[in-house]
DNA sequence: CGCATTTGACCTGCGC
DNA sequence: GCGCAGGTCAAATGCG
């Protein structure tokens, strides 16, 4: 925008348009840095003390885009604000992790994997939203939408199961469930479109587990996988059913999976999986995974070997390669991963159409859907992959090897 | 007829 | 040791 030339040829014109000039796509691009703000007030400055001599008119028009100029600055500063008290508490959960794994004599970061506990992601596949200005009212409301929440709990394997049922009671406090135990002020308890994802301690003789709770209306969420079920219980205190299914994409896979909703709220679907598949996983879904631009965001190794290698080792057993930049600052970075999540959307990934279509092309990798998944296809459907995904990008790099050190 | 689902019975682990 | 609850098995059933 190249001001003023332009002004200087406009003087003897009676009428401009400053709002041309100051296009949102142009503005947006300026607000982007404070200092890139303050220089774009001293253009602003500039231009009226150019304009001085000009109509009401022209002031008012000034007056009008001052003030649009004004509250996107403060939105701006919202904004930032915002990343920081995410940055913050994610800091803070960092250290009460890291303190947590002191005081358990965990030496080796990779002993974490002995951790053999319940890891859960949270999201809410009915809101997320297409529109950037429904991003942006996200953000600004606080809600980045990743937090992550190390529950201490007791060391037998039922009390894994006790605190699950007690954190489901517990959710209502909060939208989604599993309530921050740190940064009361923040809003990531609220209902998002997002993720927490949660580490419990359990025994060693506890195979690793990844619940996944999903808004969904589907009776099951499709996972890519091919699963069979081969048994249903009502568990106390939850009137609905527990369904329990294993995976058959490869014959001995000993991949089981629950599917539960949740007793407070139906439209939550619990799907927790159990175990690590034997076999390579279905093309589509490895390039659904891969298809995120994962941005290593370096923060904490601990949480990057313990959470991503455990969500790897049950949703990635073979290799699976990330693209990092970690040239980039790390409030950009988490940018990136809320608007990558957009780009990619969870909700969808595995989408009707190319499941359906996958099967009919004969993929032989590709799970014939059983009558009961042919009924959930064309529902909202999520791949636990992606989320694994994000996860693992929000947890950093450390995401390869030691993937048979917890079963 | 073959495969998937359903469902009651059985097994196992844990708390008391 | 007993009872309870979660998890699994396997025969029965349904469906294409």
């Amino acid at each position: 925008m190249d001001n003023s030339r332009k002004f200087g040829s406009d003087e003897k014109i009676e009428t401009i348009d400053l709002s041309l000039k100051l296009d949102h796509e142009e503005l947006s691009n300026e607000v982007n840095s404070s200092r890139e703000l303050s220089q774009f007030d001293a253009k602003i400055q500039s231009k009226e003390k150019e304009f001085g001599k000009n109509s009401k008119r022209e002031e008012y028009q000034f007056s009008v885009l001052q003030k649009e100029m004004n509250m996107m600055k403060e939105e701006n500063k919202v904004l930032r604000e915002a990343v920081e008290q995410t940055m913050k508490d994610y800091y803070d959960l960092q250290k009460k992790f890291s303190n947590t794994q002191q005081n358990n004599g965990k030496k080796d970061p990779k002993d974490l994997l002995s951790l053999h506990g319940t890891y859960c992601i949270d999201f809410d596949m009915n809101k997320r939203t297409d529109s950037p200005a429904s991003q942006e009212n996200d953000i600004g409301d606080g809600e980045l939408g990743l937090s992550l929440t190390l529950l201490s709990s007791g060391s037998n394997a039922s009390k894994v199961e006790a605190d699950e049922e007690r954190k489901e009671k517990q959710e209502d406090a909060t939208t989604t469930g599993y309530l921050p135990i740190q940064s009361s002020n923040n809003s990531h308890g609220s209902n998002f479109g997002g993720i927490t994802s949660q580490v419990m301690n359990s025994p060693p003789n506890r195979k690793a587990r990844v619940s996944i709770r999903a808004k969904c209306e589907a009776a099951t969420m499709n996972d890519g996988c091919h699963w069979r079920k081969y048994g249903q219980k009502i568990a106390k205190g939850n009137p609905c059913p527990r369904a329990y299914y294993r995976c058959t994409v490869a014959p001995g896979c000993p991949v089981r999976k629950q599917v539960q909703r949740c007793v407070e709220d139906m439209s939550i679907l619990i799907t927790t999986y159990e175990g690590t598949h034997n076999h390579p996983l279905p093309v589509a879904m490895a390039s659904t995974a891969g298809s995120f631009t994962l941005v290593d965001s370096s923060i904490n190794p601990l949480l990057s070997n313990g959470t991503s290698n455990l969500l790897n080792q049950t949703f990635f057993p073979s290799p699976y390669h990330i693209i990092n930049s970690s040239s980039s600052p790390y409030t950009s970075n988490l940018r990136n991963n809320l608007y990558n999540h957009e780009q990619y959307p969870i909700v969808n990934s595995f989408s009707n159409t190319s499941l359906s279509e996958a099967a009919q092309l004969g993929n032989s990798w590709f799970p014939k859907p059983s009558n009961y998944e042919r009924n959930t296809i064309g529902n909202n459907i999520f791949t636990a992959y992606k989320l694994a995904d994000i996860i693992h990008n929000e947890m950093g790099p450390q995401f390869e090897g030691n993937n048979n050190n917890y079963m």
